[in-house]
DNA sequence: GGTATATATTACCAAACAGTAATATGGAAC
DNA sequence: GTTCCATATTACTGTTTGGTAATATATACC
């Protein structure tokens, strides 16, 4: 029960549901996702402790940066099955595909490493 | 976007997520599901409402009761979905097959009209 | 009509949550 | 070492949420 609540929960915040519908697209560092998401930064830190910690999301570092990727949902068949759905889920809405558009021109080196 | 967050955001309570449990074995008025989870009564009205606006369920009023049954989601791909999958999902918890044995137990007449 | 009962609504409280600014951590580059 | 930069953590704030008690609504029964 615990673990569906997790993932429920943290699915119930629109700028989580965006961060999972970018990293769809590319792996992000969160300089990346702050950027796309106009949030300060430690508000994109906490969310995505959130979605890793409810198996959606996993990072692996690159020197200072982080990246953050979609998890394959191996150890949570919630997190799994809400990923697959989301795949396709949403993507008509403005919000996302306004922000897909953007996602091109959102790159690490613009934003962070100026 | 709306409708989505609606649907997770429902399904992000112990107590809501019991309910759609329940109600996959049975239509049940109010004052049975109080005494299945043991909490007031405004409490699980406020929990329907919140079902409902999310498309997760549907009533109807008989006499003095107002019963409650699952929705079959048709104006909700989201809550249609999550239906379909909540018929399996959680089955083995501890929490929820407790409630499933005490549910034959639970009876308006012996509750509410007493 | 009046009373009883099932449910919904209102008003309120404590806990959880999303956000921020300030600070800490840790690797890169010098 | 020191400095710089990306990220995480902490401390705090306003808003939302789950809970309750008290009250309102609506229907059944007399």
């Amino acid at each position: 029960m615990k673990n569906f609540i997790r993932v429920m929960k943290a699915l119930s915040d629109s700028n989580r549901v965006k961060i999972v519908k970018m990293l769809q697209h590319k792996t992000m560092c969160v300089c990346e996702l702050q950027s796309a998401l106009r949030v300060a930064q430690p508000t994109v830190s906490k969310h995505l402790k959130i979605l890793e910690d409810a198996g959606l999301v996993k990072h692996n570092k690159d020197a200072q940066w982080v990246n953050y990727y979609l998890s394959d949902g191996e150890n949570s068949p919630y997190a799994s099955s809400l990923l697959g759905n989301l795949r396709h889920w949403l993507e008509d809405e403005n919000e996302i595909s306004a922000l897909k558009e953007r996602l091109p021109m959102i790159r690490r080196e613009d934003i962070c490493g100026s």
